[in-house]
DNA sequence: CTCTTTCTAACGATATATGGTTAGTTTTTA
DNA sequence: TAAAAACTAACCATATATCGTTAGAAAGAG
């Protein structure tokens, strides 16, 4: 799978915990230390974020394990 | 954890597994369409990689999962 | 329709990922 | 100890991650 199909399932799938929990873009990028505009660019697949970034930063604010997060994301994937 | 303090623990968890398979920097570096020199930067710590990089470049190189890729390293991680 | 919230777009600045080259050091082995 | 193998270091170039700003579009609530 190519870099940019990965980065546009990665968002779709961050977008999909998001909005699981019921958060805003903004909600979630200000537990992230980040901008809204700058979550709005990651959930659409526009940049390739760090493992360092998903396991720390993400996926804590998401209230999961890197590993759950990851392991979900796969699912997610198969499913599309 | 900083993101040097993880990358450094990321380094060190690649060397290992590489080691484990019995392959040289080359090695690896061959598989994954890369140098030695950039392994060797890698496995110190030097880069932070992408999700995409470790998911399906480095842990494909491997021969595993990226979800076992990610579980064994943070099993290494609560080890140091 | 109007106001508010939410999201997208398009930038800029700085740091760094990625892939490459060349050189030199350390380790292994013969 | 000499040669080969393995690893480290220091760069370069290009693309992009990250964090920030400003503007505007889309969607929902009143």
């Amino acid at each position: 799978m190519d870099k940019r199909h990965f980065n546009h399932l990665l968002g779709g799938f961050i977008r999909s915990k998001r909005e699981e929990i019921g958060w805003t873009q903004s909600d979630l990028a200000s537990r992230i230390g980040n901008n809204s505009q700058n979550v709005s660019a990651i959930e659409r697949g526009m940049v390739s974020p760090t493992l360092y970034w998903c396991s720390e930063i993400l996926a804590p604010a998401l209230d999961m394990t890197s590993v759950d997060f990851l392991t979900e994301f796969e699912k997610f994937k198969q499913d599309k």
